[in-house]
DNA sequence: GATAAAATATGACCCTGGTCATTTTTGATG
DNA sequence: CATCAAAAATGACCAGGGTCATATTTTATC
């Protein structure tokens, strides 16, 4: 009756939404760190053992939460269901869909972010605040003496270098295990350089 | 005689030490998540409650060691000691500095970056990287269809414009724990689309 | 129904990061 | 040297994420 799903694996689909639900209704309440996997488990009601059958790791429930959040983003930007045709209009539409997700799940959102990204931001580590802190020291003075556009925050521009560089580094990684040759170093950093230098900003 | 340190200061900082050069051995050998606190002491000789004498969490020590690291860039881009005094000269400095630093701790930095930083890029969620993967796929499309430069990788601008995003979010969450207002949603993404969009390009 | 095989659920168990009351060491004082 | 308070070391202990052999349930077959 129930399409074409066998009791099994209805009742398969029934204890993983119920795990999903729990952590959800708790992560709402106390927040993911607060959550113990076996207070889930409670409240769906059954074994603690069983959460590890539908889910690799405690992490991984939170991820399948926040890909079916995302995964509404993806309709919405299909050219057949009235998106605009224009990517960078898709873009544009795109980053708007995900602010407006994120606000209305706040709540779910909010703990994770609070100390997940936003404290000691983008890592864990407190050195790349530090360093990020430097790096924001000397936009601001850049931007003091009129060598780039002041319009954009600091630390916007010095988290952006930030990322850029941690990226190269992570994709060389990816890809062969070895360290970025020195002499592309540039590339990302001039790419916002250049931006920020440019002529061609609204209120230029 | 050793400086103005009694002999407690200094065994406390030579049990320090010898936890700090343990740990950094380990990581380099093994990697972070690969070692445990009891093979650091062990290999330290103090008892394991001791570590969490010297170092609030094992996360801790390993802020340490990079702050450490990073230390040694401050020093380098003192005007006085000769750093270039256009700040934008200065930070191209300080990021070949940083990549030539990675390179020669790369064995401690490699472990703890793939598994923290590259491998879920930026945080630890996979979601994240389907999003992303969507946004790069959608400046592909708009590289191709020449709305803007196509001579920066694509994965890169969408790493970008997440981090902006994410930045936003995570500022405001600081600030006052509320959301942002929907209508400063275009600026960091107007910022990136713009740099993008300019005729300013070395080979534009 | 009875039976067997596959899927699923279970909770005892392990590992590791982190806490804490207790013991040991240190160095100042008489 | 004896005493004592502060500092530091210690290891028993706890909590939470994750594993796994076993037990239970489901479905298929006769």
């Amino acid at each position: 009756m129930e399409g074409t799903l066998s009791r099994r694996e209805r009742k398969k689909l029934e204890t993983r939404q119920g795990l999903l639900e729990a952590a959800l209704s708790l992560f709402r309440d106390k927040g993911y760190d607060e959550t113990t996997v076996e207070e889930i488990t409670e409240q769906a009601d059954v074994a603690k053992g069983t959460f590890f059958n539908y889910f690799p790791s405690k992490e991984a429930l939170l991820s399948d939460l926040m890909a079916w959040q995302f995964s509404q983003l993806h309709d919405a930007l299909d050219v057949g269901q009235g998106a605009p045709a224009s990517p960078v209009a898709r873009i544009k539409l795109l980053v708007r869909l995900l602010h407006e997700q994120t606000h209305s799940e706040w709540h779910l959102f909010q703990r994770a972010f609070a100390t997940r990204l936003s404290r000691p931001p983008l890592s864990q580590h407190h050195p790349k605040r530090r360093l990020s802190g430097l790096l924001s020291d000397l936009v601001r003075e850049a931007q003091a003496c009129g060598e780039i556009r002041a319009d954009v925050e600091a630390e916007l521009v010095s988290d952006l270098m930030f990322v850029a560089h941690i990226r190269r580094l992570a994709v060389c990684f990816r890809e062969n295990g070895n360290f970025p040759p020195p002499d592309d170093s540039g590339q990302v950093i001039d790419f916002l350089m250049d931006g920020l230098a440019g002529a061609n900003w609204r209120n230029a």
